[in-house]
DNA sequence: CTCAAATATGAGACTACTCTCATTTATGAG
DNA sequence: CTCATAAATGAGAGTAGTCTCATATTTGAG
């Protein structure tokens, strides 16, 4: 029985609520090894120490703990990224710490991406939650005139899809900070900013804040 | 029992060629209906109206049918991409019209989409196949003095994660040139060409070929 | 047309899971 | 510590598929 993000919150509480954490942090893990279709639910119980019986006592299916599942570390990274993005006014800036952040908060619980990328597709509301952000970063670049585009729900899904292919290719081949510069820079070649000050708001928005 | 390519071209043939074709082409369907994973075999030989057993007349399991049906159709739709290929010498010509008409033929056949998009993701030997023709373009641009960037694989991934969300957008939302022109736009910033060549190399490249 | 070979058939054995529930065990309030 | 309640357990019934094989049917060469 491993240790995650939801015992780490439940540690306090009653019986219920650690062990509907634990089945929830084996349910991240398991997807991470197996994949959404492959994680069996008594994979999930397997890994959680439990008997497979009381998997029923806390959902009702594979879906609930999934999206449950994804939901709880959704919220978790929006709330360390809102965190880190305060106060940085100038959007390419942001839209560069929140591509970078991101990425690194997943390189740093990789069975964390597994999930949220799963996620992303198959569940409606989690991808517009997460695209309410960047859309808000987005207008505001328009705002400001450092973005060069028309802000529609493509161009969210387009930049959505480079950085998922960033975290992929970093899940795979291991974290390579090279490979999120790169990404950050595509996107903002993307946003229609010019080379040199894409590169500068790169510089600005990589720079790990101490 | 519908009607395929791959029935098409077993036509003149023995019974035991078009039943394969008739099992690949019921594949395909179904695997765009239900999607790779939901996709069982009861539901190909079903959907070729065909006996249950006869599917193991020709295949030992579902990997192998996917894999010889997206190999079948890759090939069939690299076979078209070709033809209306040959004689672009512009690089970023050759992009944008790789692009729009790659995209157009999965709209023409919107079954085949799925099933060469779930094998990219799965297959190895076909992503490399597919990426073959890309990298080939990208590199002459980068000759011709065209793009302004580095030829990676990272970089082929982030073309192909494009070109995969517009095919995506438009199998749910119906074909739509806007976003294959956006598409192909937003691929040619990521290339780093400046927006009035990008325009007019897609004016040129989307021009529908009598 | 005939018949041996090729092919298709589908019932059912097998496998792998999901989900239920009567029973056992653990919890924590008093 | 006691005990009513909450929770966990795991055997097994149910379900959904895969795959096999003895049998029936079709094919096409002669």
């Amino acid at each position: 029985m491993r240790h995650g993000h939801f015992q780490d919150h439940a540690a306090g509480q009653g019986k219920r609520e650690r062990t509907r954490a634990a089945l929830l942090d084996a349910a991240v893990h398991v997807v991470a090894e197996k994949g959404l279709e492959a994680a069996k639910i008594s994979d999930i119980t397997t890994a959680a120490g439990l008997a497979n019986g009381t998997f029923y006592n806390h959902f009702t299916d594979k879906d609930q703990i999934l999206r449950e599942a994804a939901y709880g570390l959704g919220l978790e990274v929006a709330r360390q990224l809102d965190a880190e993005m305060a106060g940085i006014e100038d959007a390419a800036r942001r839209v560069v710490t929140a591509t970078s952040r991101f990425i690194a908060i997943l390189m740093i619980e990789p069975d964390w991406a597994a999930v949220l990328l799963g996620s992303a597709d198959h569940l409606p509301g989690m991808r517009e939650e997460m695209f309410r952000y960047l859309r808000g970063d987005l207008e505001r670049g328009v705002a400001q005139g450092r973005f060069n585009v028309e802000v529609t729900s493509f161009l969210l899904d387009q930049v959505a899809s480079l950085i998922a292919v960033a975290i992929r290719v970093q899940l795979q081949a291991g974290a390579d900070p090279a490979v999120t510069q790169q990404v950050c820079e595509s996107i903002l070649r993307l946003l229609g900013m010019p080379p040199a000050k894409a590169r500068k708001a790169i510089e600005s928005g990589m720079r790990v804040p101490s």
